[in-house]
RNA sequence: GGAGGGAUGACAGAGCGGCCGAAUGUACCGGUCUUGAAAACCGGCGUGGGCUUGCCCACCGUGGGUUCAAAUCCCACUCCCUCCGCCA
């Protein structure tokens, strides 16, 4: 949620700010009309509230003498303005709940460094990586038995069932046979292993409440992309950024906790509502995969070291993985909702012959931390909200399929990267 | 799922209709003392909001209700603890 403040002294600069985003001054006007109202009424009520309590203190001090009449008098007339305090106060909830709802609404201030676009097209290569670039390399050519789409890989290698995932659950569903599921495993377990030093690991869980899908900006805009488990209220995360943000929500932490850092494996589910039927075939769009995501809270100040660290981290991964990968400025038409500055990576996948986004590293501002309400105490005693960020380290179900096809041999078998080695118990190979 | 107990400021813990936004202790911050530190003593010390910046309002798990007046009484819910049941 954006800061209500700002949006008070310098409403200019938030709908230029927003502009950018494509939301209209007219949506922006709404929430400071909204405002104004809601001073008002609150000033009336709360007048009428003050007299309340001050009549009903002098009903008191009239019962202590025995001054019974006085008393009652004082009574009926408080009575008569609590009357007129509760229909103030009905009106200025409405307004208030109105005002929260549009506010709500409201996407973050996208950051300088966001390039200005409509849509994904409009994203800004900031630079690309392959193996061998340092010393000179040109990008790969690829070899015909390297362009064979990781489905096929997958079953003629008995690695990848999608049938099986589509009976057991539907379209966009992946199950991960053999050494495909242990290549899953092993994924995680680099990743983590690389990073549980500077980064705690946490094991939350996959359900949320409202509450904690509100924290983050994925309610109330994007609830069909959710899973909702109505029943018990409870939603199933897309990412393990939602129950990391939510971990310490209204909660005053001390500076000197600060750079608080966190990383978790999760499920991340998403019901893909808008995306039928385009690039969803294999393991490139699915209702349910598995990320390793970074994620901190911090001071304003650290903010930007902490981003360049996670990126560094993600972009370190992949290299280790000798994967092709771009880096992309997300534009402002591809900036999600609650931030205010994201860098993609996408991996080239050989066989489907395209990049797949792996990774996204954002920065809140302090968009996240105002609906979550985490604060801090300053050396100096004062409070203010924190920033977060976070960014995935990677979504493994992409990078699955970029490996199988990457590390694709003439005989069909696919020798992986000797970083995996370790997790395989030799040779890494997928045969 | 059943039966009991509980939820109050950073923490511990009083208050159980009327100057209670809340005693007290600890922690923390400032000061005196000290070569320095500790101890002792003195002072300060919740969060958010509104406006006429001095005042007002809200918040004692959450949401309702009773009352002139609710941390305090009533109802519902959530969570935590203990015991029983079930269970990977």
């Amino acid at each position: 949620m954006i800061d209500l403040v700002q949006l008070r002294r310098e409403p200019d600069v938030v709908r230029a700010a927003l502009a950018r985003r494509g939301v209209s001054s007219v949506s922006v006007d709404e929430v400071i009309g909204l405002d104004n109202e809601h001073r008002l009424l609150l000033q009336e009520s709360e007048r009428l509230r003050a007299e309340v309590k001050e009549l009903s203190r002098q009903v008191g001090e009239a019962r202590r003498q025995n001054d019974t009449v006085t008393a009652e008098s004082l009574s009926t007339a408080s009575r008569a303005v609590g009357d007129q305090e509760q229909v103030a106060r009905e009106a200025t909830e409405a307004v208030a709940l109105r005002l929260r709802e549009h506010l709500l609404m409201l996407p973050n201030l996208p950051d300088e460094r966001v390039p200005d676009g409509a849509d994904e097209s409009d994203n800004v290569e900031v630079r690309r990586w392959w193996p061998g670039m340092d010393d000179g390399a040109p990008f790969p050519e690829f070899a015909g038995y390297q362009r064979v789409p990781h489905w096929e890989t997958g079953v003629a290698l008995g690695i990848l069932d999608m049938e099986s995932g589509a009976k057991l659950s539907g379209s966009m569903f992946a199950l991960y046979r053999g050494g495909g599921s242990r290549l899953l495993r092993a994924l995680s377990m680099l990743s983590l292993d690389h990073h549980v030093q500077g980064y705690e690991e946490i094991r939350p869980p996959t359900l949320a409440l409202t509450e904690t899908m509100m924290s983050t900006g994925h309610l109330p805009k994007s609830a069909d992309d959710m899973y909702a488990i109505e029943r018990d209220g409870l939603w199933a995360i897309p990412t393990g950024e939602v129950p990391l943000t939510s971990l310490r929500r209204g909660e005053i932490l001390s500076e000197a906790e600060l750079p608080m850092k966190l990383t978790a494996q999760t499920n991340c589910f998403r019901r893909e509502a808008g995306a039928a039927g385009k690039d969803t075939r294999g393991l490139l769009r699915l209702h349910e995969f598995e990320k390793v995501e970074l994620f901190a809270y911090c001071t304003p100040e650290q903010a930007d070291e902490i981003h360049a660290d996670i990126l560094g981290r993600a972009e370190g991964l992949l290299r280790e993985l000798g994967l092709a990968y771009r880096v992309l400025d997300l534009c402002t038409g591809d900036l999600g909702t609650a931030s205010a500055y994201t860098v993609d990576l996408e991996v080239y996948s050989p066989g489907v012959d395209k990049w797949l986004e792996v990774s996204s590293v954002s920065w809140f501002r302090d968009f996240q931390a105002r609906r979550a309400n985490v604060r801090y105490r300053k050396s100096d005693g004062s409070i203010a909200l924190v920033h977060t960020l976070n960014g995935s380290i990677l979504g493994w179900a992409r990078v699955w399929a970029a490996l199988v096809e990457t590390y694709r041999q003439a005989d069909g078998t696919v020798r992986l990267p000797a970083a995996l080695d370790p997790y395989f118990g030799g040779e890494a190979v997928l045969r």
